[in-house]
DNA sequence: GTCGCCAATGCAAGCGCTTTTATTTTGATT
DNA sequence: AATCAAAATAAAAGCGCTTGCATTGGCGAC
C-alpha cells in the first residue's frame, strides 16, 4: 500500500486526471513495484464493462477475413479493447451459438460478418443493449450499422466488364448462398448483368460451392466439360479463382487463351497466380479499421454513428482476356 | 426464482450431478424462460477462473498461423474455454506487452508461438501459475512444455535432399531470425547439411526479410542477380517461396529448370503455385489440437504433461528439379 | 482569524457469483 | 415407528473492484 484508500486506487487507474498529481505518482510507483494487475472479474463485475468485443466470422482459414481481423484488432486495441474472435464456419446455426457464446462472456460490443441472419438474435442483441456493426457488406437502407460495399454492385461491374470483352458464354462458381448474403448479392451482381445484355445465369452455368480450393477446382472441372465450353468463369472469391486456374492448368488448357477467370477479393493470392488474378479489389485494412471506429462510437452512444461503404474497384490482371480475337 | 437458493442454481449450472433431476429440471426450466445467463465478472471474481486462454502470435494475415489456431480454438471450444488471440507483428516487446495485458485480463492459459523471448515473462508466467504451452517449435531438451516440431532437422532434411539432386550452389532465403527460434532454426539445418557436404551458406546467399511475398520476391531478385547465380533458392517459408517464384518469372526465369525453389510449412499456397511447391509438410491441424489438449492437461494439474513433437515430411513437387542434366 | 467552498480522498455498499458450512430431507435399517 | 447416515439444499461469507456519498483539508475572501 501507498497509504491510500482502494478508492483512490482505483481512481489513479481509471481517471488519473480525478487524481492529484502527488498521489497519484505515488500509487503509480506501489503499482510498479508490486507488479500489480486488476482483477478482471472484480472489475467486469463492479463495472459492468469488460473492454472486450466479439466478432464471429466465418473461417480463420483462409486469408479473407485475416486482414480485416488484423486491421480491426489494432484499432481497437488502441483504445484498450480486446478482441475476442469465433468462427462459424459459414453455419448460421453455430453463428447463433457463437454469439450467445460470446454475450455470456460479457463482451460489449459485437463484429458480425454480413447482415443474413435470425432476427430472434438481433432481438437479442438489441434487448440486452450490446452494440454491434455489420461488416463485409452494405446495401442500401440496411437498417443495422454496417461497413461494408455492395458486393452486388461490385460484381455487377465485374460482369459488365467481363461482358465488355466478348464474353457470352459465362460460367460462375459460387459460394454457398444460404446464410451468407454476400454470396448472394455476387450472383445477383452477375444475373443483373447477365440480364440487362439479355443472357442468364442457368442452372447449368452456375455452381454453389464451399469456399475452398479443392471445391473450386472441382466445379471448375465440371463447368468445363460442357460443351461448348464457357469462354470465362466467373469466381465469387479468390480461392475459388485460384481452384478454377488449378483445374484449367490440369486439364491441359491454358488461361486466359482458352478460358478467362476472374476473382473477387483482391487477397496476397491474386498476385501469386499464374495468370495473376483479374479480380474485385476491397479494402480490407481500412475496412476493419472504420468498424472498430463505428462500434467504438457506438459503445459511447456517439451521434456520429452512420454506415460508412466503401468502393470497390476491378483490377485487371492477366487472367481474364477478350474473347475472340 | 424457481424456488431454490441461489447456491443450488450454481450447482446446476456447474455441477449438475450433485442436483437431484427434479430440482434441476425445475431450475433448467426457469433458465430457460427468463434466457438467463450467468454474469461474467461475477462468476470470474468468485471462482478466480476465467475459462479462458490467450494465444499471441505474430500475425494473422498470413495463413501460417490460421490453421493451427483454428483448430486449436476448436479443441478448446469443446470444453468450455475460449480462446483468446493476439498478435506481436514478430516484435519481441509487443509480444510481452500483449502477454501482459492478456494476464490482466485473467486468462487462464498462453499458448505461445516458439521458445525466444525474455527470460523475465517466463518468471512472470510461473510466478502467476499461469500454464503456458509453447508451439511450433521443439528441440531436445527444451524447458518448457511444448508442441510442435524440429525446425532444424527438417529444415536439414529438405536442404540435404537438394544438395542429392546435385544442386552446388545453395542460396536461402529466411524469415527474420532475431527473436524467432523458428526461423533461427531453419537457417541452421540448412547450414548443417552444407557444412556436411562441405560447403557453406555465407553472407552472400543468405538473404534474411520478413516473411511477405514482396519482400520474398525482392530477395530472389538479389539473390539471382549473382554470377554465376544459384542453382537453388530454400524458402524459409511458403510465402517467400511464393515471392522468389514471382520474382524467377518476372526475370524470365523458369522454375524449376533455371532455378529450383523450395518451401517450409506446406500452406494450401503450395499447391496453387505454378510450378507446385517442393516444401516440408507441417501437420498444423494436429499441431494446434494437441496444443490445446496440452494446455487443458496443464490447467487440470494433471501428470502426463510431456511435450508432444511432431514429424514432419518432404512434400516433393514441381518447383524442385535435379540439376546439371 | 474565521468562514465557506471546492478539490481530493476515504468510507462502505454493493456488483453476481462460488463455496464452505450448516441444516433439512430422504430413505434404509432396526 | 424410531434412528441414523447420506444426500440434497439453504445460508452466508466473501471474491476485488467501482462509485455515490461523506469527510477532510487547503485556500481565498471577508
Amino acid at each position: 500500500m501507498a497509504g491510500v484508500s482502494t478508492a483512490t486506487v482505483s481512481r489513479v487507474l481509471n481517471e488519473p486526471e480525478r487524481v492529484s498529481a502527488k498521489t497519484r505518482s505515488r500509487v503509480e510507483a506501489a503499482v510498479a513495484h508490486f507488479d500489480y494487475t486488476p482483477h478482471f472479474g472484480g472489475r467486469a463485475l463492479a463495472s459492468n464493462r469488460t473492454n472486450t468485443v466479439g466478432a464471429v466470422i466465418p473461417t480463420m482459414e483462409n486469408a479473407i477475413f485475416a486482414r480485416g481481423l488484423q486491421a480491426l484488432q489494432e484499432a481497437l486495441a488502441e483504445t484498450g479493447v480486446t478482441l475476442v474472435v469465433a468462427t462459424s464456419n459459414y453455419d448460421p446455426e453455430r453463428e447463433a451459438q457463437q454469439i450467445r457464446a460470446l454475450l455470456g462472456r460479457g463482451v460489449d460490443g459485437f463484429v458480425l460478418i454480413g447482415e443474413a441472419r435470425d432476427p430472434a438474435l438481433y432481438e437479442t442483441l438489441e434487448r440486452r443493449g450490446v452494440p454491434f456493426v455489420l461488416v463485409w457488406s452494405w446495401r442500401p437502407d440496411c437498417p443495422w450499422p454496417c461497413v461494408g460495399f455492395d458486393n452486388r454492385a461490385a460484381a455487377r461491374a465485374m460482369a459488365q466488364r467481363v461482358l465488355d470483352l466478348g464474353h457470352r458464354r459465362v460460367a460462375m462458381i459460387a459460394g454457398i448462398t444460404r446464410g451468407n448474403d454476400r454470396a448472394t448479392a455476387r450472383v445477383k451482381g452477375v444475373r443483373d448483368a447477365l440480364i440487362a445484355r439479355g443472357l442468364g445465369l442457368d442452372e447449368s452455368n452456375l455452381i454453389e460451392t464451399p469456399y475452398q480450393l479443392e471445391a473450386g477446382a472441382d466445379a471448375a472441372r465440371r463447368l468445363l466439360s460442357a460443351t461448348p465450353r464457357p469462354t470465362v468463369i466467373v469466381c465469387g472469391n479468390d480461392v475459388l479463382a485460384a481452384g478454377a486456374l488449378m483445374a484449367i492448368r490440369s486439364l491441359g488448357l491454358n488461361a486466359p487463351d482458352d478460358v478467362s477467370v476472374t476473382g473477387f477479393d483482391d487477397i496476397d493470392l491474386a498476385l501469386i497466380l499464374d495468370p495473376p488474378l483479374t479480380t474485385v479489389h476491397v479494402p480490407h485494412r481500412r475496412m476493419g479499421d472504420a468498424a472498430a471506429r463505428l462500434l467504438l462510437r457506438l459503445r459511447a452512444q456517439e451521434d456520429d454513428t452512420a454506415s460508412v461503404v466503401f468502393e470497390t474497384g476491378l483490377v485487371e490482371r492477366g487472367s481474364l482476356a477478350s474473347v475472340g480475337t
